[in-house]
RNA sequence: GCCGGAGUCGUGUAGCGGCAAUCACAGGAGACUGUAAAUCUCCCCUCUUUCGAGUUCGUAGGUUCGAGUCCUACCUCCGGUA
């Protein structure tokens, strides 16, 4: 195959943007929409590659600033690529280092806010451990606190020595905090011009490592919760040759499927979207209904390593006492290897005892659920039924929160 | 029997005349959205939704403006010794 990537699209959704399609990569290809779990440092935290498999994962996603760090992207390379490295056969992405540009700057210690309202929500200059200039973004390692600077040009370096299948371009994410003034100097000082540089590097690696697999690159939408500056990033991405995008950034989770849908009516149709960093059942129906592909989120994994485990009825914290005596599955409608073989006594047992293996299967389980949930999405747009089977799913997944 | 030591929140502790009283564990609840997360936050004597009120450091007295803290007696426990 000479083409890093080929989409296509098989249904599409009568009154909203939502289609579905199959992406094909060099390791496989892709029915989306689709959730793509995150292995960040080339793992998936306290599961195997067979029990990822097990939760219907058509891909993974890792972490270019983790890599370079640890253990670097020339060893993976020298591993002969991610895929090996991992031993995960399936199509894999990888992340610029654009989130923790935030994470690690002026996002760090803070949890990530969709909502905007939480006043002291900015790190101070000080505390931080990522500083940005318009060529690039100079890191303090958490590891060793030892200097990086993060260029365009060296983010795709790193992409390229990883060899993930779908790359992206390194931006600068924002936040709902910064003013309107910064979001339009950050798209035209800095995203949009690495974005530039991110293409012509991500070209010029893949002529050069010919030996290995293409590599699709995506560019990244920024803009905030600014219509204008979303339709602007989205025109200007959009005109570049990228083979799909990256939906990112500050979202306000209020009107999450407005702000997609800007940058959608924007971008080329034939391509696909990927929303970075999202996936509660709520936002996933908003975003997938105004026109995206995939999604990544680290969020299903780590709250299940905190005990919250996701039902029909919401995300519950299986470490409440009342599960103590309940010898019942603890999600009778879920085909999971957890809830297959598990009762809700027994996970709360094993977060009680502070045990590994709490970790595992109720990773195990939340994956399974997120990924399914986007499938049955899917198949509902496929047949016609997403609007009934959102309405559905929703009203069931609030009810007791509501109650 | 005598000598010495100790009794503080479910447990183990801090406390050195001045705030229901430290810390840890246990217990209860919550949070988490391109992973510095096996993390973090809150509650945890009683009553009250809150403000707040009340009762407390083995028991009973005493000294003091004020006692978990000092004194006396008693009770219990742990060492040592007959």
């Amino acid at each position: 195959m000479t083409k890093p990537l080929e989409f296509t699209i098989h249904h599409r959704l009568d009154g909203a943007l939502a289609r579905t399609g199959t992406i094909t990569t060099p390791h496989g290809t892709i029915e989306t929409p689709a959730f793509i779990p995150v292995a960040t440092r080339a793992a998936m935290r306290g599961i195997t590659t067979e029990q990822l498999t097990s939760t219907g994962a058509q891909a993974a996603l890792v972490n270019a600033y983790h890599l370079y760090l640890r253990p670097g992207h020339e060893l993976i390379d020298r591993a002969g690529g991610i895929h090996t490295f991992m031993n995960w056969q399936g199509p894999t992405f990888s992340d610029s280092g654009g989130f923790q540009v935030m994470s690690l700057g002026v996002g760090f210690k803070k949890v990530v806010d969709m909502t905007g309202d939480r006043a002291e929500n900015v790190t101070k200059k000080k505390d931080k451990l990522a500083w940005i200039d318009d060529d690039g973004v100079r890191f303090k390692s958490h590891l060793d606190g030892s200097m990086h600077t993060f260029t365009p040009e060296l983010s795709m370096q790193i992409q390229h020595g990883i060899g993930a299948d779908i790359t992206f371009a390194f931006d600068e994410l924002t936040t709902l905090h910064h003013d309107y003034y910064y979001q339009i100097e950050s798209l035209d000082k800095r995203t949009h011009p690495w974005a530039e540089r991110s293409l012509a590097e991500h070209k010029r690696l893949n002529a050069e490592r010919s030996h290995r697999p293409p590599q699709a690159l995506f560019g990244v939408i920024q803009g905030a919760d600014h219509e204008d500056l979303r339709r602007k990033s989205a025109k200007f991405l959009g005109s570049m040759d990228f083979d799909g995008f990256g939906l990112g950034g500050a979202l306000r989770k209020e009107n999450i499927g407005e702000i997609v849908r800007w940058m959608n009516e924007e971008l080329p149709d034939d391509k696909p979207r990927h929303m970075l960093g999202i996936s509660e059942p709520d936002d996933i129906f908003a975003c997938i209904e105004n026109g995206a592909d995939t999604f990544d989120c680290v969020s299903p994994a780590r709250v299940a390593r905190n005990g919250a485990l996701y039902t029909r009825y919401g995300r519950v914290n299986v470490t409440r006492s009342q599960y103590k005596d309940d010898f019942t599955p603890f999600d009778a409608d879920c085909d999971c290897y957890t809830c297959q073989h598990y009762t809700s006594a027994y996970l709360h047992h094993l977060f009680n005892a502070d045990e590994l293996l709490s970790k595992t299967l109720s990773t195990i389980h939340n994956e399974r659920f997120i990924v399914r949930l986007v499938d049955d999405i899917r198949a509902s747009i496929a047949d016609g039924t997403f609007f009934a089977f959102k309405q559905r799913f929703l009203a069931d997944y609030y009810s007791k929160k509501q109650a």
